[in-house]
DNA sequence: CTGAAAGCGCTAACAT
DNA sequence: ATGTTAGCGCTTTCAG
């Protein structure tokens, strides 16, 4: 009855080892590193990994190699859909480089974050933060122990890749001037967002150059919920164009407004920033930033591998273009009040 | 410049056994099975262990002990949305038992999924498999060598969690009956997905139980993109309403009529199944089958963990009940063609 | 209850 | 080019 897990005996270089005749040692460089023995060796070796089956044992790899093969990507959030881009891109280059993909939701916490990261440490070569919650110097110590790369986020000597908000937000901005728009408001996010504070900097910047009136409200939870304050909060500005700190904020606003039987866009005017999925099927479509959230995830973990290969190198940081996709949620100024 | 990364010495309990004067065996003892020592002797080491921030290194732990403390979630595309309930729940459940959460995907593909599932072996505790595409013998097979619990998917032998589509579907079945509709056209998912045959089965069977004529098209890819087929081929039916496999075809069936002209619910009705984000935004918002699937995740990690302390338990096998959620894409039978 | 010793599977010097 | 020898950090017999 007590039966302890019979853990069954798998095959290991030793089999290897005593089935060709050559040593352990041999069998594992013919197995890593194909380049250091001789051809035939090798082709006798890999033969017989083959017919036995063998799996390498990557714990046992890690303990003596320090390397893991596996990349955790740390989100905020498991549940924003902003993440599903990300998620897919780092899956896929990681994969296409024979890496694990270790997932981890931070809940937005900078200090489960930290601690996730500190248990972790051993087990993964480095890491690629999205959102992250730490502080800069938090930041900066820990890429001093980890490879890491940051997304939407900037901390010197800390690789990262940033969505270009600020060209977007212009681009956004001249949209909405071009409609006849005069007053923006920006439905602001965390507080403890880095692409938050960014987004806000770009729309007062664009806001002055233009000698637009531009304000800010919230801060709003980044969610589809949030929307209805963030909705309401608006109409009570009298200001005809919003400028949401993301989709899901932009989306729960739509909703709102909808149910208030506020006419989006003719009497409102509505822009997101991600383009997540669900912006291009909500009512009305959304006018939003499309961010290359995918490319930032594939780039993301290409420099974090070319940094695992040289530790040496520059610390490198990409900025990514966004680009305006004008739905039906922006139209011109209402024409009377 | 040829510095080789000068890997940084990490506090072990060899350094604790050190500092506290007991051997590494009595301080493995202390911090893994704190009964079977001393309480002084525990409480002393687990203060040097926090004074010297030592991290337990799992791949050493794993070495021996054959535990990893991770499980890996297998998907058959992370794209999809579905699976984010999916993931949400799995990764709460796990971190609060302390395991690691990794993510997999298997690409539609049974040849990767069984691939990756042998690579990774080692390396994990157990698996969930949602949407496995393994034949039953191999899943089976797979599951004598690894504790596994599948999602949608019941075979012998192998714990299981299952959303109840068929009492679903004769839910939607009655709701469009009840609304006047004589005839379903269900458009179909991925031949390979046991989900798809499930949903079909039961809708044949309601069908049947009703007198109603019942038909199936198809089969689309689950994606968005298939939507605009399957609308096409719905409409030339001359059918009033039509089931889709999920929501994901079922929202881009709904755009595809919208921009044909067609008028949801006016024309024709949709249900989709699964009620993903976004299901409740579309436009028309889609009358769907909500799944639990969030709690699906957490059930499964439930059982997995659970499986794991004591392996000689039963296979259990869990149902989850769905219900129908109406919005705004089913309505009454056109009155007159 | 605690310590000594032996290894888990693999890689990395060091020899040959 | 290959073999020998030590471990990596931890758990687990087996003694005491």
């Amino acid at each position: 009855m007590e039966t302890p897990a019979p853990r069954p005996r798998r095959v290991t270089i030793n089999d290897i080892a005593a089935a060709t005749g050559y040593a352990a040692s041999t069998v594992s460089r013919a197995l890593s590193r194909p380049g250091r023995v001789n051809a035939e060796t090798r082709d006798r070796i890999q033969a017989a990994a083959r017919e036995l089956a063998y799996v390498p044992n990557t714990q046992a790899r890690a303990l003596t190699s320090g390397r893991t093969e596996t990349i955790s990507v740390l989100v905020s959030d498991v549940t924003n859909p902003f993440y599903f881009g990300l998620i897919r891109g780092t899956q896929q280059q990681l994969k296409a480089a024979g890496y694990a993909h270790l997932l981890i939701d931070s809940e937005n916490s900078a200090e489960l974050e930290s601690h996730m990261l500190t248990k972790m440490r051993q087990s993964i070569d480095g890491a690629i933060l999205a959102a992250s919650r730490l502080s800069d110097r938090a930041l900066a110590a820990l890429a001093a122990d980890l490879p890491l790369v940051a997304i939407n986020r900037t901390v010197r000597g800390v690789q990262s890749v940033v969505i270009d908000s600020p060209s977007g937000i212009a681009q956004a901005t001249e949209h909405l001037i071009s409609l006849g728009h005069r007053e923006i408001v920006y439905l602001s996010g965390p507080e403890n967002s880095w692409a938050n504070e960014a987004r806000w900097r770009a729309l007062s910047a664009a806001g002055g150059r233009h000698g637009l009136a531009v304000r800010r409200l919230g801060p709003f939870p980044a969610g589809r919920k949030s929307g209805s304050a963030a909705a309401d909060a608006l109409l009570n500005t009298g200001a005809t164009a919003g400028i949401a700190f993301n989709d899901l904020l932009a989306i729960g606003m739509l909703t709102r407004l909808r149910e208030r039987g506020v006419n989006v866009p003719g009497q409102i005017s509505i822009v997101g920033c991600d383009d997540i999925f669900g912006a291009d099927f909500c009512h009305p479509t959304l006018t939003t930033l499309t961010a290359p959230i995918e490319q930032a995830g594939r780039m993301a973990v290409s420099m974090l591998l070319a940094r695992l290969e040289n530790p040496a190198g520059p610390a490198r940081s990409l900025v990514l273009p966004t680009h305006l996709t004008v739905r039906e949620s922006t139209g011109p100024l209402p024409t009377t009040p």
